[in-house]
RNA sequence: GAAAGAAUAGCUCAGUUGGCAGAGCAUUUGACUCAGGAUCAAAGUGUCGUAGGUUCGAUUCCUACUUCUUUAUCCA
């Protein structure tokens, strides 16, 4: 019988779905295991090729865990908030829930027809009212929550405000942007709007002025990609930043938890170094420094205190609030100039460039351990969100301040000897403090202990550890998001809407644009937005990240009407044991997944301090971009081979489809390739195509990049396995390389997995009839058999799933040889396949006579006893270099093999007449003898 | 300039206590075919990036260099 993939595909899918098979229960006495992928954002495009790479992966691993007797999740879902089904909707009017909804729906066809695992009763979509309820529901207990540094934990803001009746914030240990003090009588007399703003900055989700790329002419709020050099992207308008009421989360009071518990997880390094650079920890000193002439301090962070003898000026950040008074009249022109530059430029732009720009002030500063008046500067490359905007500058130990004092013309003061230390760069922390009075002589770690306790003691700042990481801001001035579960009384006094009441269910409309003012579109819904009790709503909205953070709690119960998840569900499945996905989200998704997981942990409403146990990023996989050149200036489009001939040329990406052996170094266009291009557009139904002169081949170029829908160069996994078969399409995908790597795809390569799949398919059959041996196999059958067996279930447990199917086909060749028809030998094969191939070995597993499906089976386990060699051969070498080899019996002793080896007749000839020096023996590997 | 990873057949990749370098594709030849494709049967191919070191012995361990990939780029 001849394998035929498709009509296999549908029947075991029909059975797979109308007996559940992989319907998982919260309830089982098997132990658990959890394997999750990230859930795509449905886009217009569909799947390509790129997207299963890591989803049949981690269904391999879960097929495996399940054979082998693991009650396995693996569930699937949807994000679907996000911009481009805003944009779609602006673009077309067609409402984001209908396209979205249409987008997901192909999206679960294609990867059911792949053969996944997933247990879809248990889908979640982000934008699903039932869904957002709980991503609210978390909203209202960040925001009803604060974090206590003295227990390091979150607590109730009830709990904060009793205390604060009771004693003022003078005892409170907790994370905020509060910095102010009072006692329990000026808080009790405060009014209510005062507490209220007050208690706003102790809250984990708190409302606060943060500034954000405002394009006027676009009447619009950018992210920092869409501008480029202080214009739009798209237009190239004027982009501000613009000073805007915006929700944030206050992350950064987990900051220590989530850089101290990356040693709990097993992640990559590269990914572990990525978060705890961006949470980016330092210790250092916070102090003030007096300006002359002035009430006003400044106050600095600095991790060297040790050099402040070298402090030689100060730089504010340009937005920071002094700036205004510090500025003299005379001045003033020179910093009003600055400001308007420093307002054109976009955070990224600032950090992109390399530009030494400042101004000067007119005020002084007084450093307070050499007692020197010092200028104070404003610049860019001091920021306003680090530290505290302003820093003491010591040019002679930081390369920026020595730059920066170059160019200006300021003082320098050597204060660290690095002589001792040849190989230290600025940045290390080393060396010999000198010019600097009473540390003068101290090294490094020592002085820095020595200034912050003087510090202290002058009461001028204190010792304290700063993070790079910021409190990102969680409001999106957009419409499909979730609405924040927050109304505003008259006063402006937010307040969070019960669970009771909730979901907010996001209002309908047909008006995506944002309002002129920079509100979201929510804001034009009056009726909606005013409640009848004189109570507005909030109308901005969530930005993907948050449905995203815990997505993979909701997979625990995702019918859960009365909670987010259940009690026992949650105990039940604890945690992700495996989370594969695209390291693009190595920062944002899985810092804030880990940062809402510890929230709920110290809520009590989750059993473990980290949500992702194991994590592995797959590679991207690339496509080939093919395009043609195209003559400018007569119309004409000339083949590759003819480019070097032809003058003012352009290359345009021409559709892959039409391309005769796409991605080879001969990928062309024949006859038939032409045709379908003129057919393609209208405009080029006339082109004239220029060919080498006897050729029919009009050549293209092809360079690797991304497989996009502007390059026309999409490869649909449908239509692959509509070709191949799905099982070869999932084993094609495995075999492209290490599952981390990035590759391209690259159709040669496919024919060889299909040629494996036939073969081991005919294993079964002879003369188009299922015929299977009961004989009880050979020795050397038994040995393919529990060499695969151990190579690939070694392999899977590492993740290694290209050397598994390497193992198949070498597996699958040496059966052939044996001419194997055997059940003792295919019947474990098929289940081992199993994991890779579902719907091939289903079929086979059937017509072995079983009932059930093969994904029930049991996992074959392999016996070292086969594996051993009776008598093994032996290279025998003369000074490391083969001269011979002989075979002999696996136990042969040390002492026979020396005494063999020595008597071989070619090894006695290069032997002859020299000194035997010494003979190494390795038992079963190897003989070698020196000679000299 | 930094950090991590990589470099093995024409291509994609395997190769662990250091001990005979190997799979798939591609290529070539033959069989089957009117022919092509598919299928089957054979075959060839390596300074294991470069240079040192350790060792009886290095693709493997160490050092330096070269090239590439990824990540991060003013963090005071």
């Amino acid at each position: 019988m001849q394998y035929n993939p498709t009509a296999i595909e549908q029947k075991w899918q029909q059975y797979w779905e109308e007996n559940g098979t992989y319907k998982v229960s919260n309830e089982s006495d098997k132990p658990k295991f959890y394997v999750l992928d990230m859930f795509p954002y449905p886009s217009g495009a569909g799947l390509h090729v790129g997207h299963p790479l890591g989803y049949i992966a981690s269904d391999i691993y879960a097929r495996y865990k399940r054979l082998t007797g693991f009650n396995v999740l693996h569930p699937m879902g949807f994000d679907a908030f996000g911009l481009p089904a805003e944009q779609y909707a602006l673009d077309t009017g067609i409402a984001p829930g209908v396209s979205t909804e249409k987008n997901a729906a192909r999206y679960r066809e294609q990867l059911d027809k792949l053969g996944f695992s997933f247990d879809w009763s248990r889908q979640v979509k982000t934008c699903d009212a039932s869904y957002y309820k709980w991503t609210q529901w978390i909203f209202t207990e960040l925001f009803n929550h604060y974090y206590d540094q003295s227990i390091d934990k979150a607590l109730s803001i009830a709990h904060l405000a009793a205390q604060f009746e009771d004693s003022g914030n003078t005892k409170v240990q907790a994370a905020t942007t509060y910095e102010g003090t009072f006692t329990a009588a000026e808080w009790n007399a405060m009014s209510k709007k005062e507490q209220q703003d007050i208690l706003m900055e102790y809250r984990l989700a708190y409302r606060s002025v943060g500034y954000v790329n405002w394009c006027e002419e676009l009447a619009t709020v950018l992210a920092n990609d869409q501008v480029k050099d202080g214009v739009s992207e798209r237009g190239g308008y004027p982009v501000v930043q613009k000073a805007m009421w915006q929700w944030n989360l206050r992350i950064t009071a987990y900051a220590d938890r989530l850089l101290y518990d990356l040693e709990t997880i097993d992640w990559s390094s590269a990914l572990k170094a990525m978060q705890s650079n961006w949470i980016g920890r330092s210790t250092g000193a916070q102090m003030f420094f007096d300006v002359t002439d002035s009430e006003e301090k400044i106050e600095i962070y600095t991790t060297r205190p040790d050099t402040i003898f070298g402090a030689t000026y100060m730089v504010l950040a340009p937005e920071h609030p002094l700036v205004e008074q510090l500025t003299t009249p005379k001045q003033e022109a020179e910093i009003g100039e600055y400001l308007d530059y420093v307002a054109a430029r976009s955070e990224i732009d600032r950090m992109a460039d390399k530009q030494v720009t400042g101004a000067f002030t007119g005020s002084y500063a007084i450093n307070p351990f050499t007692k020197k008046r010092i200028p104070i500067w404003i610049a860019e490359y001091v920021l306003i969100g680090y530290g505290t905007g302003a820093i003491m500058a010591v040019p002679s130990d930081d390369e920026r301040d020595q730059r920066f004092a170059e160019k200006f013309g300021l003082e320098i003061i050597d204060v660290v000897d690095k002589s001792d230390y040849p190989s230290a760069t600025l940045s290390d922390k080393v060396g010999k403090i000198i010019n600097s009075g009473f540390i003068t002589g101290m090294e490094v770690p020592d002085a820095i202990a020595a200034v912050n306790a003087k510090v202290e003691e002058m009461g001028i700042g204190t010792a304290k550890v700063n993070y790079k990481m910021r409190d990102a801001g969680f409001s999106r001035q957009r419409y499909w998001g979730e609405p924040f579960p927050i109304i505003y009384d008259a006063d402006g006094n937010a307040e969070s809407i019960p669970v009771e009441n909730l979901p907010v269910e996001l209002p309908a409309t047909d008006d995506y644009k944002p309002s002129k003012d920079g509100q979201s579109p929510l804001s034009r819904l009056k009726s909606w937005v005013n409640l009848p009790d004189g109570y507005t709503r909030e109308t901005d909205t969530m930005p993907a990240v948050a449905g995203s953070s815990w997505y993979y709690l909701r997979y625990m119960d995702a019918n859960n009407d009365e909670a987010f998840v259940g009690k026992d569900a949650v105990n039940y499945w604890q945690d992700v044991d495996l989370y594969i996905g695209g390291t693009e989200h190595a920062v944002a998704h899985l810092l804030y997944a880990r940062f809402w997981h510890k929230f709920l942990y110290d809520n009590g409403l989750v059993p473990t301090k980290e949500p992702f146990k194991k994590l592995i990023n797959q590679g991207m996989i690339q496509g080939v971009i093919e395009t043609i050149y195209y003559q400018k200036s007569t119309g004409k489009y000339i083949s590759a081979d003819l480019a070097n001939q032809y003058e003012d040329l352009v290359s345009m990406p021409v559709h892959i489809d039409f391309v005769s052996d796409y991605g080879a170094e001969h990928s062309h266009l024949s006859a038939e390739g032409i045709a379908k291009y003129k057919e393609w557009r209208s405009e080029y139904k006339d082109s004239e195509f220029v060919l080498a002169e006897g050729s029919n081949k009009f050549y293209t170029k092809s360079e690797m990049g991304k497989m996009s829908k502007r390059k026309f160069n999409v490869i649909n996994p449908d239509d692959v396995a509509a070709e191949y078969g799905a099982d070869v399409f999932r084993m094609y995908e495995m075999f492209l390389g290490p599952i981390e790597a990035h590759k391209p795809w690259n159709t040669l390569g496919i024919s060889g997995v299909s040629k494996f799949m036939r073969r081991f398919w005919d294993l079964f059959f002879q003369k188009d009839a299922f015929t299977i041996s009961e004989d009880a196999p050979s020795k050397e059958e038994l040995k393919v058999l529990h060499a695969t067996i151990k190579r690939v279930t070694e392999d899977i447990q590492r993740f290694s799933f290209n050397t598994c199917v390497s193992a198949f086909m070498e597996c699958s060749n040496d059966l052939r040889k044996l001419k194997c028809n055997k059940r003792a030998v295919l019947e474990p094969l098929t289940i081992l396949l199993a994991p890779f191939a579902p719907y091939t070995t289903e079929e086979l597993w059937h017509l072995l006579g079983h009932e059930g499906s093969v994904h029930d089976a049991t996992y074959p386990t392999f016996d070292e006893q086969y594996l051993k060699e009776d008598s093994i051969e032996y290279p025998i070498s003369i000074n490391g270099k083969k001269r011979a080899t002989a075979s002999f019996s696996a136990d042969t002793s040390k002492e026979d093999l020396e005494k063999a080896a020595l008597a071989n007749p070619v090894i006695q000839k290069w032997t002859e007449g020299k000194t035997v020096r010494k003979v190494i023996v390795v038992p079963k590997r190897m003989i070698n003898i020196v000679v000299g």
